[in-house]
DNA sequence: AGCACGCCGACT
DNA sequence: GTCGGCGTGCTC
């Protein structure tokens, strides 16, 4: 073991740990450890594993060096998934390392699965054994059909665990090893194509060409529902696919849904390999490991799906493109379509992006020539938007209390007398968002967050929406102790229903909100409802904008259009231009038209204004022209820094401290720090400084040299968002 | 991310 | 006099 003269073999070892660097460990004798491998090794007095990153830096002094414990047998993580961490980690000033997790996101699927027991028939089984009743079930049931699980046999059989175990035992049954996760079920080319329209069938074509071309592009599918955007995404799908390549479709987490996952089957004839956060242990372990051993062809996921371990991935679609929900906020903080474009480059593959409502970074970038663009008419050729009609509430305004004006309730009325139904958004849950006492004024207020506490009635108690902390309504003001001085102020969805019931006697209506409302069953539920007729009026938050059509649903009235407008948001008005096209594209049907009512305190707001005339692009290039006169994305970079920690004073002081040690220079300047919109977040105080930059300088050295010029203690924490979506 | 080391309050 | 709180720093 004296040996120690001469190099010994080291690699660099990345562990998926917030480190700011790979270690170096020594190579044992006879160990195959290319760059990719995945690896276990100590760590202090753990193990921990990793994935070898190249040849060892040499930095570390032999006697600090520790050996490599094993190697798993997986194929090695893909050069190109390697520079897809270092990059991503570069872009979002974040440890390699911390990135390196999201792609090792399955605790123990290095390990192949262990087999699982099950039992057949035995080919020869003992004479003389007897028979029972049950015995003999247990042979029908295997009498055809494959081995199955001892649980499975007893429960299909009908008898106890006891006797299957009884059988095995006396010979009657033979085991079986079976792999540990079934087989995943691979599309079927074969299939038919859907029947697309003309030009369905061109842009399908385009984008098939793109697939076969070889190399990078990226290209926005410009639609709007109904128009087959998804259909004609499936034909490049089955392109990268006849080609060998693995595919990623990229969802926002809601849109995950059972009606999409059909629409894949009814093209490809199995469901695609899934990954969220919804997913079991177990599930993950299967998908990860499909993903990195090649098995798994057609991957559907949320954002972290971008980061697991492909194998020859060769297409990434991003439906919904515009969807904020494809930012990832906390950990590594990163854009999802970003990084897709980004992964499609180092990959050499197309990326495609989908959306009726493009955003406003996709469409500067279609018009810089840097993505290409295909556009979807309507399918069914005629206008399928409904007529939107703001209604002015300074009007209109409806008695205190009271939140519906008279003329969206005489058409909700209208409507229901029809036989048709509607629908009331109103994008807050609960039933009333400030409780204040009438007497001296206080607000019930979160104790951890600068936030009002919302009432939830029909739960009976108050709720903080950000960090979850709840409360009973108490009885008599903590401030002034008045007794019954409460006034709720402002609606919820539960106060609508409230007016509903005193105003509109005919409706049926149901509360549809993220609280009370999830999972295909709930999905299931309401539409059995609104078929029967038990409901004939949905009243709900933005769950109902998204993903499910009713296809009896003429009316939509948007409670409070103006509700995403306030504040200093730099994307407020394109957000909610987004969200009400989206909710009032719920209304009608060809044969149906439907209507939209848009209840707002500024009618002459450009949001409202394109949204009556139906001029996206009339939105679109305002909205663009107001973020380039101001340098705000896409026309210029932004990077937000948020200071947050227990000790208000450390906050305080690390904050100002950035504010002196700013950059400065040309195309370059820093606003801040300020208290955060949510000055106080579950305990944490936060400050916010903004850096503004030209699109053409690189921000990442600047801020990682500014943020290094600060002392930071421990209890304070800098976070680092490139390219900021939340201002809060 | 863990985990150990290290320095100040409430217990036997 | 110790047990243990979590602030700080290290892991090849």
């Amino acid at each position: 073991m004296a040996e120690d003269s001469g190099p010994i073999a080291t690699v660099r070892v990345l562990l998926p740990l917030p480190l700011a660097d790979a270690y170096d460990y020594a190579v044992p004798d006879g160990m195959d450890l290319p760059p990719g491998a995945y690896v276990e090794v100590p760590l202090g007095r753990l193990q921990r594993i990793g994935v070898v990153w190249g040849p060892g830096s040499g930095q570390v002094a032999r006697s600090r060096l520790k050996q490599v414990a094993h190697r798993f047998d997986l194929p090695p993580l893909p050069e190109v998934a390697r520079s897809f961490v270092d990059r991503v980690a570069r872009y979002t000033v974040s440890p390699p390392g911390a990135v390196l997790r999201m792609s090792l996101s399955s605790t123990g699927a290095l390990e192949p699965p262990k087999p699982v027991l099950a039992y057949r028939r035995a080919g020869m089984p003992p004479e003389g054994v007897k028979l029972s009743a049950a015995r003999r079930r247990v042979l029908a049931v295997l009498e055809d059909g494959p081995p199955r699980l001892p649980a499975e046999l007893a429960r299909e059989a009908g008898c106890g665990g006891s006797v299957v175990k009884g059988m095995a035992e006396a010979g009657l049954l033979e085991v079986v090893l079976l792999p540990g996760f079934d087989p995943v079920p691979q599309p079927d080319l074969a299939r038919p194509r859907a029947n697309l329209g003309e030009t369905q069938r061109e842009v399908a074509d385009t984008l098939i060409d793109t697939v076969a071309i070889d190399g990078y592009s990226t290209t926005l599918i410009d639609g709007v529902t109904g128009s087959g955007k998804t259909e004609v995404y499936f034909e490049a799908v089955a392109a990268a696919l006849a080609r060998g390549r693995q595919v990623l479709v990229l969802l926002p987490e809601i849109a995950l849904s059972g009606h999409w996952l059909d629409r894949f089957a009814a093209r490809f004839g199995v469901r695609p390999v899934e990954w969220h956060s919804e997913l079991t242990p177990v599930q993950r372990r299967r998908n990860w490991r499909a993903v990195a051993l090649g098995e798994a062809r057609v991957v559907v996921g949320a954002r972290s799906a971008l980061f697991l371990p492909y194998a020859e991935l060769g297409l990434i679609v991003v439906d919904e493109e515009h969807e904020s929900a494809f930012k990832q906020e906390d950990g590594v903080v990163y854009q999802a379509r970003d990084m897709a474009v980004l992964r499609g480059h180092l990959g050499g593959f197309p990326v495609i992006l989908v959306s009726a409502t493009p955003s406003l970074e996709t469409l500067a970038n279609v018009e810089a020539g840097r993505y290409a663009v295909q556009h979807l008419p309507d399918r069914h050729g005629v206008a399928q938007m409904p007529a939107v009609t703001a209604i002015d509430m300074r009007r209109e305004s409806p008695a205190r209390g009271r939140f519906l004006s008279p003329t969206l309730r005489e058409a909700v009325a209208e409507t229901l007398a029809k036989g048709e139904q509607a629908m009331l958004f109103l994008n807050r849950r609960g039933y009333a968002p400030l409780t204040l006492c009438r007497h001296c004024g206080h607000r019930m207020e979160c104790p951890n967050c600068t936030a009002w506490l919302v009432e939830h009635r029909l739960a009976g108690r108050l709720e903080c929406h950000h960090c979850g902390h709840r409360a009973a309504l108490p009885k008599t003001c903590p401030s002034c102790q008045s007794e019954s001085s409460f006034a709720a102020c402002g609606p919820g969805v539960e106060r609508i229903a409230e007016e509903v019931d005193a105003t509109l006697p005919e409706a049926r209506w149901t509360i549809v909100a993220s609280d009370t409302f999830s999972g295909p069953q709930a999905i299931a539920d309401l539409t059995a409802d609104l078929d029967s007729g038990a409901v004939n009026l949905l009243i709900g938050t933005q769950i109902l904008a998204k993903g499910h059509n009713f296809p009896g649903l003429t009316l939509v009235g948007v409670v409070d259009a103006d509700l995403g407008l306030a504040g200093g948001d730099l994307r407020a008005a394109e957000r909610t231009w987004q969200l009400l096209h989206q909710v009032g594209g719920r209304a009608g049907r060809a044969e149906k038209p439907g209507r939209v009512l848009l209840q707002s305190f500024m009618p002459d707001h450009p949001v409202m204004q394109t949204l009556v005339a139906n001029d996206r692009d009339g939105f679109l290039a305002s909205e663009a022209e107001a973020r380039r006169s101001r340098g705000l994305p896409p026309y210029g970079k932004l990077v937000a820094l948020i200071v947050s920690g227990p000790d208000r004073g450390a906050v305080d002081r690390v904050a100002r401290e950035l504010g002196q040690a700013a950059p400065q220079g040309d195309g370059i300047m820093v606003l801040g720090p300020a208290e955060a919109p949510l000055a106080l977040l579950r305990g944490r105080h936060r400050r916010r400084l903004l850096f503004k930059a030209d699109r053409r300088i690189a921000v990442q050295p600047l801020v990682t040299e500014w943020v290094a010029r600060v002392q930071v203690p421990g209890i304070v924490r800098v976070q680092i968002d490139i390219d900021p979506y939340s201002f809060l």
